[in-house]
DNA sequence: AGGACGGCGTTTTTT
DNA sequence: ACGCCGTCCT
């Protein structure tokens, strides 16, 4: 993802120590034994972290070398890197900084020969994870309609985040998948990935745990080296994560992390909000300093938000204060529906437009992808440029994982997935029998398919058609292998994807995204160029799934809450306060209370992305899976501090008699007219039977006053106003 | 080998 | 409501 943040820290920059608060200033200095640095929104987390490793640095503690920073996204520590070099040039060449996966790939090319791996081994994405664990259900003649790959998948990720390997499983989490047969899997996928001289993400850390704790001397060797380590967004590390750090660190104890308990939204990723919640247990003596002083958003946001997440019980508690203007109250406001919902954000933004503010300083915050819908079509009819940020990332496009398979296979002959997902493609008369005949050798031989092949061809196991075909596959692919060595990576690219006709396929297709997806491919070889080899390109695709998009621009951002985690905006829009959606009921369902609080955390995190404005809303109505339903304001409302909220009135909006429960609760806090109309002067209750001159005979699903939603027996549901209808 | 059709799932997705 | 996927049919 790009800069979204305008603001972003470079006047900070060169900031020497005094520029610091007495909070920071501790969390800069404060640099032997556990610290755990608790930095709240908007506190200058990443301004005091990188004066930390600079502080280390220019006192002489370590060589940067000895320094290692772990962060989750390729963004921070991008960020971090660029800072550090500001403040103390090119004296951060040699820090081991990155994300989690980046640095424990690079710890595990280094010694993938004890793992039984090559060093050039490949790592997968989400993709192939399901095509491998696919075809290990179908060899076991499991039905994958009933135990679906996905959710082994699941499974196996969650053993792989508590660190985990297939013979550590507990006997109580046996059971979990097709009468407790996920254990057995897990092993066979984890037997197939090094086959394949592969790993997935999960390896990265897991194979890393397995290293350290089988060969003590280079556990030491580390332990040695990293004198200081230095952890960002603590609050979303995994269990292995967790003992991964505390291996490295157990030497030094110089571990400093910082993170945010109350942002903690990852949970459903593995992440452990217990491993921030227990760090003074985990590292006795540690130090806590907690940065409080915000200097992003004004108080009254900043009410809202406390007063908000004080709801949560699992805490460690902090409170964050400003010396800002007291600027504007947070807006309240209910609407009718999503799409009222919209032409509300459109007009205010519009009326924020003329002022002269920048539609690059707004966005609208969801808690679900579904709503964005909504926005981008009043947008569009209000001719009010937008961009959704999120969704399809550049690496996960059919033409650039296509492409990016031949590459694969070239770089890793020992790569079936991505052998089979190009094998044929474009159609080169290699069917379905020829690959199945291939595997099936290659399972026996335990060789990987392209040696497989290659023997084939000796034998009489196929017809001669097949055979000249797969001949002149496994021959282009000899030929492109032998060019690695000496061509250019992305000149070998262009030959590769125009030799093999996956250009030409798409050239010759004439569906409309077929120029669009040349224009990736085109991409793609000049995004290689930037890369000193194909080995480096791959491990690049492999670590960093991001999007870039075009900075710059001037457009409304749309987003969701997680996606917002991190940016901040002048404005936010937070629509969709209802209960069901936010907090969401499928997450209730599934995780209780603790889900609960990690939806409260959502909306804090939405509400502090706000530096002057941020516009809460919620539906009466709302379409869930393409169905009506009336909604009731979501209980994050009622929780939010009526003195730092200005309630707006719908003109003309009558709740219905399903949300009148709540209504009441509001109005006695801070709700006027629109809420406290309400029960005066509905003519039509939901369930009533009515009937229309055009649509005929119905049932009232929802009432406003004279706006109804009628569910029509024969013409499916329609808004109508109350005059059109009589009661039958 | 490509299109039509039915069934299913549809919160969030840093790597 | 809607899109994706797998299967079946031509």
């Amino acid at each position: 993802m790009q800069e979204l943040d305008p603001f972003s820290p470079a006047e900070a920059e060169a900031a020497p120590l005094s520029a610091l608060n007495e909070a920071q200033l501790q969390a800069v200095e404060t640099v032997e034994g556990p610290v755990l640095v608790l930095a709240g929104a908007g506190t200058g987390k990443t301004r005091v972290l990188t004066a930390r490793l600079a502080h280390i640095l220019g006192r002489g503690l370590a060589y940067p070398s000895q320094i290692l920073a772990v962060t989750f996204t390729n963004k921070a520590a991008r960020e971090m890197r660029l800072r550090l070099e500001r403040m103390v040039g090119e004296n951060a060449g040699g820090l081991w900084l990155g994300t989690f996966h980046a640095i424990g790939a690079r710890i595990l090319r280094r010694h993938a020969e004890l793992l039984g791996l090559s060093s050039n081994f490949t790592i997968l994405d989400t993709d192939d994870q399901l095509r491998l664990l696919k075809q290990l259900l179908a060899a076991e003649k499991i039905d994958d309609k009933r135990w679906p790959a996905r959710a082994l998948l699941a499974v196996i990720q969650r053993w792989k985040d508590r660190g985990l390997t297939p013979d550590k499983v507990p006997v109580s989490d046996a059971g979990e998948f097709a009468s407790g047969r996920a254990q057995d899997l897990y092993r066979q996928y984890q037997d197939r990935l090094r086959t394949l001289n592969a790993v997935d993400f999960g390896d990265l850390t897991l194979h890393n745990l397995t290293l350290f704790t089988t060969h003590a001397d280079i556990l030491a060797e580390y332990q040695r080296r990293f004198r200081y380590v230095l952890v960002d967004e603590y609050q979303d590390t995994n269990l292995a994560q967790y003992l991964w750090l505390r291996l490295l660190a157990q030497q030094s104890r110089n571990l400093c992390c910082v993170g945010d308990d109350d942002q903690s939204i990852y949970s459903w990723r593995g992440a452990e909000i217990g491993n921030i919640l227990r760090f003074e247990q985990d590292f006795p003596g540690a130090a806590i300093i907690r940065l409080e002083e915000n200097y992003r958003s004004t108080p009254h946001i900043l009410a809202a938000a406390s007063h908000l997440i004080a709801n949560n019980r699992d805490r460690l508690g902090k409170t964050l204060w400003t010396e800002a203007q007291e600027g504007e109250k947070v807006r309240l406001r209910a609407v009718w529906d999503a799409e009222a919902e919209a032409r509300w954000a459109g007009d205010e933004i519009e009326a924020l437009q003329r002022k002269g503010h920048r539609l690059a300083e707004i966005a609208i915050l969801v808690r679900a992808s579904a709503q964005t819908r909504e926005f981008e079509e009043r947008f569009i009819s209000l001719g009010l440029p937008y961009r959704v940020i999120g969704g399809l990332r550049f690496y996960e496009r059919q033409e650039i994982r296509d492409a990016l398979a031949y590459l694969r296979l070239i770089n890793q002959p020992a790569d079936d997935l991505a052998f089979e997902r190009i094998v044929n493609l474009p159609r080169r008369g290699i069917g379905d029998q020829t690959i199945q005949t291939v595997r099936a050798h290659a399972r026996d031989a335990e060789i990987p398919m392209t040696h497989a092949a290659e023997r084939l061809l000796g034998t009489d196991e196929m017809k001669p058609a097949a055979r000249r075909a797969l001949s002149g596959f496994l021959k282009d692919l000899a030929r492109w292998q032998e060019a690695a060595h000496s061509l250019p990576h992305a000149e070998l690219a262009k030959i590769v994807l125009d030799e093999s006709g996956y250009t030409g396929m798409w050239q010759a297709d004439k569906s409309i995204e077929a120029p669009g997806r040349l224009e990736n491919l085109k991409e793609l070889v000049a995004a290689m160029a930037e890369f000193e080899n194909l080995g480096g390109f791959l491990e690049h695709v492999g670590l960093v799934m991001e999007t870039a998009t075009v900075i710059g621009a001037d457009m409304i951002n749309i987003m969701t809450l997680h996606a917002a985690k991190g940016l901040e905006f002048e404005t936010v829009f937070l629509p969709g306060w209802e209960e069901g959606l936010f907090p969401n009921q499928r997450s209730l369902d599934e995780n209780g209370l603790a889900a609960l609080e990690e939806e409260r955390r959502l909306a804090y995190v939405g509400i502090t992305r706000a530096r002057l404005r941020a516009n809460i809303s919620f539906a009466a109505n709302r379409q869930i899976y393409g169905k009506w339903q009336s909604a009731i304001p979501s209980r994050f409302i009622e929780e939010l501090p009526e003195e730092h909220i200005e309630v707006l009135a719908e003109q003309g909006l009558r709740p219905n008699p399903g949300f009148a429960p709540r209504q009441h609760r509001l109005e006695t806090r801070a709700a006027p007219a629109p809420i406290s109309r309400a029960s005066s002067s509905a003519l039509y209750r939901p369930g009533e039977r009515v009937f229309h001159q055009k649509f005929g005979q119905g049932t009232v699903k929802a009432a406003d006053d004279d706006r109804l939603l009628i569910a029509f027996d024969q013409a499916g549901e329609k808004k109508v106003m109350a005059s059109f209808v009589r009661k039958g």
